[in-house]
DNA sequence: TCTGGGGTCCTAGGACCC
DNA sequence: TCTGGGGTCCTAGGACCC
């Protein structure tokens, strides 16, 4: 332990607009956005409008006339971004991925080949625009936290840099919603207490911020604001839950709409578990309304499940059932599967022999066997002609407004 | 053209156990 | 008649992140 500022917060700028722009030189220089109902993502031409992610496409249309809509080229993302986080690679093996586009990388044993953290994110920082043509934002700090809001900071296409010296100079007067955990909501509540930076947040007693946040939430805050952060670089995580949903545009409330869909999405969620060997016990459908006001159900299971049938049927029986409670509700918005308490299961006849079709009444655990063997025969196409060669059903799941698959394996996190 | 898709963590109440 | 205290697991909802 140095006590150096040696923990490097990596971030493309505007990522997937970027790569757009680099594409397609005509759209340099201009407010785009990726994606058409929902802005993915959007340039910093567009941003200059207030066009954010997330965003209606409407609304952002409504803030700059002249955006520039662009379908995603998501194998491209899929792609720069992985170069992008090899150029780290290649400065030290401590590199801890936190989605497409960022990374945090910990340089403090690397100094004697590759020299300080500030000459290793120049080299960084200019590999990548020189190598992908993308822009990068570095921040540079003694925890991940401050090298993080270093990063934002920095953007765009910059670099920042805390002295360890100088830490609470820095973090306390900018505003309390750079700190990661305070979003719209919790920045609301501290508003309200006339907290609007990082400092004020951190001469807040302790109690005070408890009672405001709840407990887990207040002492976090209250430990980021003094730059007691204590998390090193994790190169590896374990999941703890795969999902997946669908948004429907407005379904009728009926089954004709919600067991294809269902399939379609257990079977993706299936397949990626069988895929790593893995099964869970919890599985927990979403419903969202026509208000967009969402529910959830689950239910847990005495044993693991990775069958593409019988998440389906666990899944349909929960919606069912919500359903007939919200029968008021005559129209579907969107429907989500998750699954959670995973386990690596490596013979995965487990839920087979423990005779799980016969504790839910099902016909028979013979059944489940059948299923079991569909399951081998699909994923093993799969592996071969890729997902699309195969479906469950006769009925071909209604894409509906639903994005690409290439867009969803995207953002998938590794099992 | 009202609002994508994949995740993590926390809270609060109730069941159940010792 | 009165009625502890701690722990774990489950469910539903919600905030937040990329």
């Amino acid at each position: 332990m140095t006590g150096g500022a040696n923990i490097l917060h990596a971030d493309l700028d505007a990522f997937y607009a970027s790569v757009e722009q680099l594409l397609n030189p005509a759209l340099r220089g201009k407010p785009i956005a990726v994606g058409g109902g929902v802005v993915l993502a959007a340039s910093y031409e567009a941003k200059a409008f207030g066009v954010r992610g997330g965003m209606a496409g409407r609304k952002a249309r409504e803030l700059c006339p002249q955006l520039i809509f662009v379908d995603g080229h998501y194998k491209e993302y899929q792609r720069l971004g992985d170069a992008a986080i090899k150029v780290l690679d290649d400065f030290t093996p401590l590199v801890e991925r936190i989605s497409i586009d960022e990374a945090f990388a910990d340089v403090s044993g690397t100094a004697h080949l590759f020299g300080s953290p500030g000459t290793i994110a120049r080299a960084i920082r200019r590999r990548v625009r020189t190598e992908l043509g993308l822009p990068i934002s570095v921040g540079i700090a003694r925890t991940k936290h401050l090298a993080k809001i270093a990063s934002q900071v920095a953007k765009p296409d910059g670099l920042v840099e805390v002295d360890p010296a100088s830490e609470l100079a820095f973090l306390h007067d900018l505003p309390v919603e750079l700190m990661w955990g305070v979003g719209p909501v919790t920045r609301g509540k501290l508003e309200a207490e006339g907290i609007r930076t990082i400092g004020q947040l951190a001469n807040t007693p302790g109690h005070s911020l408890r009672g405001l946040l709840g407990e887990a939430a207040g002492d976090k805050l209250g430990a980021l604001a003094w730059n007691r952060d204590p998390r090193a670089i994790e190169t590896r995580h374990r999941a703890r839950s795969v999902g997946a949903q669908s948004a429907l545009g407005r379904k009728p409330a009926t089954e004709a709409v919600f067991r294809p869909t269902l399939l379609y999405l257990a079977d993706r969620i299936g397949s990626r578990l069988r895929a790593k060997s893995m099964a869970g016990r919890t599985i927990t459908v979403r419903i969202r309304f026509a208000d967009m006001h969402a529910i959830t159900r689950s239910t847990t299971l005495p044993a693991p499940v990775a069958a593409t049938a019988l998440l389906a049927e666990v899944a349909e029986d929960l919606v069912r059932t919500a359903l007939f409670t919200h029968r008021e509700e005559r129209v579907l918005t969107l429907l989500a599967i998750s699954v959670s308490h995973i386990e690596r299961c490596p013979e995965l006849q487990l839920e087979l022999e423990l005779g799980l079709a016969d504790e839910r009444q099902r016909p028979g655990a013979r059944r489940g066997a059948a299923r079991w063997t569909a399951d081998r025969a699909v994923d093993a196409v799969r592996s071969r002609f890729g997902w699309e060669a195969i479906a469950y059903g006769p009925l071909a799941f209604d894409r509906g407004r639903a994005v690409p698959d290439t867009f969803r394996e995207l953002a998938e996190r590794e099992l």
